[in-house]
DNA sequence: CTGAAAGCGCTAACAT
DNA sequence: ATGTTAGCGCTTTCAG
């Protein structure tokens, strides 16, 4: 595999042109400050005329820097990646990190040999920090990664004791202002369809709608929950499994936006009016149900605020040595679209 | 921006340590042949014992490449991202990397700012190559790449005297043998929707359509082309539109998968049946369709092999200086899945 | 304010 | 088969 760059004029050439030292060059090319504004002209004219770039990868050894950063997907089943909401993210990260100067790099890890391969990428100082998103409980890549005193930054937790740097929103405390306000409305039989119950974001919000029941009086048995994989169809299944095992029920809280959509879609079919007789609120983890459902109630996380919050933790952490963990809980908020 | 990374062991470390010169060192990591089993095992080793990482940094200054390649985005709105297409394509470049060691990295282009900076980031050496997908008509980028002799491959070209490499599907031919199939069938009033036609994807698909028609001395006036921006939603209006104009259409070709489901929704809305009354034939650019209308005809594009086949075209331009622009052109397959 | 010089960690050509 | 050496192009002290 013989690859070859020509390689273009060097720092050192735009010196000579410029009729200048190296360090001059590279002050004037870095916006350093402390050069005559004569000097800095002139050597931007002879990086004009040159075309100088410079090298990256030189700058990357003397500099020990890499200016990028690695967003890394460790789903296993792909799907995730076609999702509005990871779009979403990446666009937000994508802003966040415009005024850096950094570049944001993908990366697909799917296998062993891709999770050993991007390891070594970042321990060659290829990148200054790793974000990762949808982070399964069981995925070791975080703890190689923080081993490898590589600056991480996690979108959501694997545990509730987890020992790498996150961003996360309030799950349960949105689950259960989200219940609250379907008990303030009147609504008592309240039923829940929650997320794959290993990931933790599903058990935190099914322990904000058990709590808010609880505060209510309420209790919140077995069977009034029912397990979603986050999916459209899923959630209309749940649904229908509910519905079946509680036809008296007047309130939904769903794990997700596109659950919420599926579980309409059932409670329709059975006949049920939304919201009159039964009211649905669900996660908007995407802008999904703005669109198709406009008027359903959701619990909002705010998703710029997440990209903006993992790009200042990362830049928290390659500023200090990593001396401890770093955490934001982002608050969310109950947009309420429809009366019920 | 103080970003710093602590710098693990050195080659130079692990020389001294296993007791021989850096070059011996340098070839065992490399695989290089030429050294005695017994010295290889003493340097790997010592690799092992002191946690050894080369620094690619370092690497690709001495070496002259980056061992990664960047897929680059320029949608500007970025559904794209959103689509199983893409997905699918993002997995078989994966797949066709993942033996020659490079990384994959995906970065986002979407304004002019980015556009520099990634070819900032390209002109430095941190990649050896590009991917583009889904390029519109006006977009510089890959002329900007080509100019900086970066090695570059399309998905799809941006009009008929492409001159960057590029790999494509043979529209023309998918749809010239979609129709054939039709008119074999006994239709005879076909219409098409075809996708924006300031896509050069689009034009050859209508060309395939024309052509075929022409063959079978069908017209194939202006009336029977309504256009599409390929979503579903607007294949639902363009059949409705077709099938305002001609009652008596019984065939039709889509320009795309998602086309093609929104066309089947306008056709059973106005009571047609499908495929009975009119035939519909879409290019399969997701595997969309098979799931929502697994009996749908359509045109088949080998999504694996269009990840190999630009990852070897890629191969080839960072092999020998770019002489000259290499196109490769997949053929299509029709698969019937229904009778039409 | 600016030039000179010392690396950064590695590869590759040249010796041995 | 292996050690030695000369860069790769840049940043960063350290003098001036």
């Amino acid at each position: 595999m013989g690859r070859r760059r020509p390689g273009g004029p060097t720092l050192e050439e735009v010196a000579v042109r410029a009729g200048v030292g190296r360090g001059t060059v590279s002050r004037v090319i870095n916006n350093a400050a402390g050069v005559k504004a004569s000097t800095r002209r002139a050597v931007q004219r002879a990086v004009e005329e040159l075309g100088y770039v410079p090298n990256l990868a030189a700058r990357s050894l003397a500099g020990r820097r890499a200016d990028a950063v690695a967003l890394v997907l460790t789903e296993p089943d792909w799907r995730q990646f076609a999702e509005p909401f990871f779009s979403e993210i990446v666009r937000s990260l994508g802003d966040a990190l415009a005024d850096t100067g950094m570049q944001l790099l993908l990366t697909l890890v799917r296998s062993d040999a891709e999770r050993q391969r991007f390891l070594e990428y970042a321990r060659g100082v290829r990148v200054d920090g790793a974000l990762l998103v949808s982070v399964h409980a069981g995925d070791p890549l975080p703890d190689m990664l923080a081993e490898a005193r590589l600056p991480t930054v996690m979108l959501g937790r694997r545990s509730g004791e987890e020992h790498v740097s996150y961003v996360d929103a309030d799950n349960v405390g949105g689950a259960r202002s989200a219940v609250a306000h379907l008990l303030e409305r009147g609504r008592r039989e309240i039923a829940t369809i929650t997320g794959p119950l290993d990931m933790y974001v599903a058990q935190c919000r099914l322990r904000g709608y058990r709590e808010a029941m609880a505060t209510a009086g309420q209790g919140s048995e077995r069977s009034w929950v029912a397990e979603s994989d986050f999916t459209q169809e899923s959630g209309r299944r749940a649904m229908a499994e509910l519905l079946e095992r509680h036809p008296e029920i007047d309130g939904v809280l769903a794990a997700s936006d596109t659950t919420a959509v599926g579980a309409l879609q059932a409670l329709r079919a059975a006949g049920r009016r939304v919201p009159e007789d039964v009211a649905v609120i669900g996660f908007d983890d995407f802008p999904l149900a703005e669109q198709t459902e406009p008027r359903l109630t959701t619990v909002r996380q705010p998703l710029e605020e997440i990209g903006r919050a993992m790009i200042r933790l990362l830049l928290e952490e390659m500023e200090e040595p990593a001396v401890a963990w770093r955490h934001v809980i982002l608050r969310t908020e109950l947009v309420v679209r429809e009366s019920s």
